[in-house]
DNA sequence: CTGCATTTTTGCACTCTCTGCAGTGATCCA
DNA sequence: TGGATCACTGCAGAGAGTGCAAAAATGCAG
């Protein structure tokens, strides 16, 4: 570890592209054939690497094409302690969360690409839920602490933490559903009004 | 399929046999070992089968140890349908998960070692999730049709649906986590209590 | 430029997972 | 009782994933 600044040598440089050279031939490939049909020799291939390399820069195929970011996990819980501490457990969640899906908006190509490839392969399903249940997890502490609750004894943040991540992916997976969509940000927030208003069913016209 | 009726003739039953003969010996062992410390053959050895009749039973050594219950998935599904139909989604929802979780009362001991297990292994843990938003995706249906809303349109649906299962994972976890609790089915309603309300934090005394 | 240290990539051998196939024996039913 | 069915079994084989040591590429100091 020389520093914590951008130093990109040729090295980082060439480590970062065969690695994005695989995510991206996993993509491809799996988009394709699906994921059963395509082995790590084929990935490997694609990116002009030995089956090995792969192996130094995944553990498994899967995660070659979910990989979960552990850095944005990092940031995201960071955020949520930075809140202003006047603000209650469901604001602070509301606000970073509507931070966060700013930031993914300029992604929303690539990721409508990425979640039709998790959605046809139940076995990426299982890891993306898995990291959404790191969010949860990174959480919940906060969620406790700002509500003066205890995560081993009260309901209250393992709730809040759940379907505040509930919120942001509903909010997502609709936002890459549909057609035209509004903002993210703004799908967020309706999420969370409905929330603060107890879900109630919308009376039809 | 020869009936519905339960008809359990000898071959039926010990094939059940070996069915729970390798997953006792599953969750015995990657208890005692960890996941990755224990082969298919150690487990067919324990349950005193071949290696092939367990891959005959279970797709995967995972399975074994949270199997998704089809069974119970259309149950619930079914028992949602069968709701009155005056009642609102939420209400709906609620009735039938406490109803579940009355059913689960009597298997504390066996779904806390089952929680061990998952908890401590990030492979079963990604499974579990997968099984949950299966939950999920069979309720979205119904609470769209009991709302009159459209899931490929409207964040109502879906929002509901994983909340709802939040709610009774929630209450679940906390449920086979603290000594002396009160009942499933009351935790569950304490959470469902929380969301018609928005979520408020608690004030402390 | 040169030599040395570091790091990435690679090939190889090996274990384990999972599947298809064919055969055997127990169970079921007429 | 005899034929059909079904669970179980062994085997051969492809693919996933790991440890190790050697080779290649890169970074750096002199």
């Amino acid at each position: 570890m020389k520093n914590v600044i951008e130093t990109v040598g040729r090295r980082e440089r060439k480590k970062l592209e065969t690695r994005f050279a695989l995510r991206r031939a996993a993509l491809r490939l799996v988009a394709e054939n699906g994921l059963d049909r395509v082995t790590v020799a084929d990935i490997a291939d694609a990116a002009d690497v030995s089956v090995r390399t792969f192996f130094n820069h995944f553990p498994c195929k899967e995660d070659a094409l979910v990989g979960a970011d552990l850095h944005r996990l990092q940031k995201l819980r960071a955020a949520l302690t930075e809140q202003p501490s006047d603000r209650g457990p469901i604001a602070a969640l509301r606000a970073v969360i509507i931070e966060l899906a700013a930031k993914l908006s300029d992604y929303r190509e690539d990721l409508i690409a990425e979640m039709r490839v998790v959605q046809a392969n139940p076995a990426l399903r299982a890891r993306e839920m898995s990291e959404f249940a790191q969010y949860e997890r990174e959480l919940v502490a906060e969620v406790a602490r700002r509500s003066g609750t205890d995560p081993a004894r009260d309901l209250y943040p393992l709730l809040t933490a759940r379907v505040a991540v509930s919120a942001f992916r509903a909010a997502l997976t609709l936002w890459c559903t549909i057609e035209n969509p509004p903002e993210l940000s703004n799908l967020v927030g309706e999420a969370f009004d409905l929330l603060a208003q107890g879900l109630p069913p919308p009376r039809s016209a």
